[in-house]
DNA sequence: TTGAAAGCGCTAACAG
DNA sequence: CTGTTAGCGCTTTCAA
């Protein structure tokens, strides 16, 4: 930048205010500075801006679970859109261990003064971000220890919502699979629950199932230890993407359709060999809020008290919950 | 750290020292100022370290396109890893848009002090990266314009392999289907064409459709318009994981069951209608890879010419790649 | 409108 | 071994 002015002729702190829109420089000059920046090829070295006290950088960090899982990675796309547009970038954290991985992860973010945190949180105490000075937006689940802005979706109107439906099939005997412990997996349950009260059933607790992890093979094993019973379920309300996985695969396995209805839809979810009916929501949405809240407030804009974005899920019918509770029978071949 | 070092009754050195390993400090002083640390809570401002000459901050960039496509995500996640093992942020570019776009992006991150750049490059010259005095890891595919390590897999073999296992089940009449002039899709069908001369036939030129856009919905357009030919293929090589499921859309609306084969895995192959037979890598082994390189790049511990890592690809049969050319009639119902 | 100068938090070189 | 000091590249008063 000592180059550019130089090169300019003029002083450094001219430079810099062309470099930051140009206010309160004559035309001329800045057109002298601008030239310049050119001809050097300048371009201003963001981690001295950020080195300002006060000032942070221009990044965002994300903290999420699994890439992998495209519900995390709708989200992270979508944040990262939103971020970009302001001139943003994203940094992220890896967080696929315990909640001690998960805090260490965001104090080197922290470390690196990004301007706001972006977070999808495990378990675990988040109370150690409260003195950080840094924005905080979490995404689809709130954390506990700190009050700060959440966006998420509404998981108990959607496992109302799909109980529901699979209610006014005529299921009486309603499985739902559950991952461990996490926020939204206990609103759903919740919303479940709500539904049976509602249609004046009592829930058979047997088939309320906890499953000790929240991948499709935990759920695969549920699912045949559940159908294989006595007396199986004639519908399964699968509460997570990779869930329904497994409660389709073991399916297929044991030659049984009961009727199935999943928490968020995936890819390939209608060509299946029975089209899979699930509750949905706008994942990228989720992001986009999130970054864009997080947005105004680094900046300032935004100094309303922490705020609660709920974003409503709705059913796609694709066949497989709309089986009757007779369809549960062992298949034809 | 200037708390930390009044706290501890030392000097602002003496703490540097300590924070970045401590060597040649009396363990009795280290102690005193491990104990500050603690005490204040410090954490040294990852920024401010970045400042230094030459020193890059520890963060690398990751530049991709559609973190949706699993493809990417798996390629993020690995990186993500290995990056945080060796205390290495990740930060994230998003281009989903033009060439200029990408090269944006990438200014951007060089702007904030990356120690390193990954890019699965998009077309589009890359020569502006030459004087950036960062290393850069090309992945997936190289670029031009830049001689730079890269990590790729074996696209003209995976395309021979699915090629050749067709031929073996008798067809003759294989389409093979390409996304628009990527690098991967010419060498894919280099493979295709390498494996007709094999066995010693023509390629039928008619049967090589170059589609206008990567995406399921303009593979499934142009499977259906190929299927209803007077002279139809018998199989199909889809070249990346968004067709081949744009193929099986149009396939199952068809109701024809030619041979299919993908390139890339993809989650779900296995419990289609007719689970899908792909010529897969070990992607996640692709983003661990360029990230390892990369890091030993920054540190300045390889200094070789630049690598190219290849990795191998394999054969996953599954059903959809081993009906043979007469199944390609008209399905039973 | 502009130039000069004072740091931001840290590391590295240099004395003590 | 340890304290002091000079910047890194930029923004931001404060004068001119």
């Amino acid at each position: 930048m000592i180059d550019v002015a130089r090169r300019a002729g003029v002083g450094l702190g001219t430079v810099s205010r062309v470099v930051n829109g140009g206010h309160g420089v004559r035309d001329e000059t800045a057109q002298r500075v601008r030239t310049a920046i050119e001809q050097l090829g300048f371009q201003r070295n963001e981690v001295a801006r950020a080195l300002r006290p006060g000032k942070k950088s221009s990044s965002l960090a994300l903290v999420l679970g699994d890439l992998t899982n495209p519900f995390f990675a709708t989200i992270a796309k979508a944040s990262l859109e939103v971020a970009g547009q302001s001139g943003f970038a994203v940094v992220l954290g890896s967080v696929d261990e315990d909640p001690e991985g998960e805090k260490r992860a965001i104090q080197e973010l922290v470390s690196r003064q990004v301007a706001g945190l972006m977070i999808v949180p495990d378990q675990g105490d988040h109370a150690f971000l409260v003195g950080a000075g840094v924005p905080v937006v979490f995404v689809d689940r709130p954390a506990t220890g700190i009050e700060a802005d959440i966006v998420m979706v509404d998981n108990e109107g959607g496992g109302k919502l799909a109980t529901d439906h699979l209610l006014e099939q005529g299921h009486e005997r309603i499985a739902i699979l559950l991952a461990p412990s996490y926020y939204t997996t206990g609103r759903r349950l919740r919303g479940y629950r709500r539904a049976h009260r509602g249609a004046g059933l009592e829930v058979d607790e047997s088939l309320v199932v906890q499953l000790p992890e929240g991948n499709a093979e935990s759920a695969e094993k549920a699912t045949r230890e559940l159908m294989l019973r006595p007396d199986p379920p004639t519908a399964i309300f699968a509460s997570t993407n990779f869930l329904t996985e497994g409660v389709l695969r073991a399916l297929g396995e044991l030659g049984l359709e009961p009727a199935v209805v999943g928490f968020d839809d995936f890819r390939l979810a209608d060509m299946l060999p029975t089209p899979v009916t699930v509750v949905a929501s706008d994942i990228a949405e989720l992001g986009r809020s999130a970054a864009r809240l997080l947005l105004d407030r680094a900046s300032g804009a935004d100094r309303r008290p922490p705020q609660r974005i709920v974003l409503p899920c709705a059913l796609i019918q694709r066949g497989s919950g709309e089986r009757p509770p007779s369809a549960s029978k062992r298949k034809p071949r």
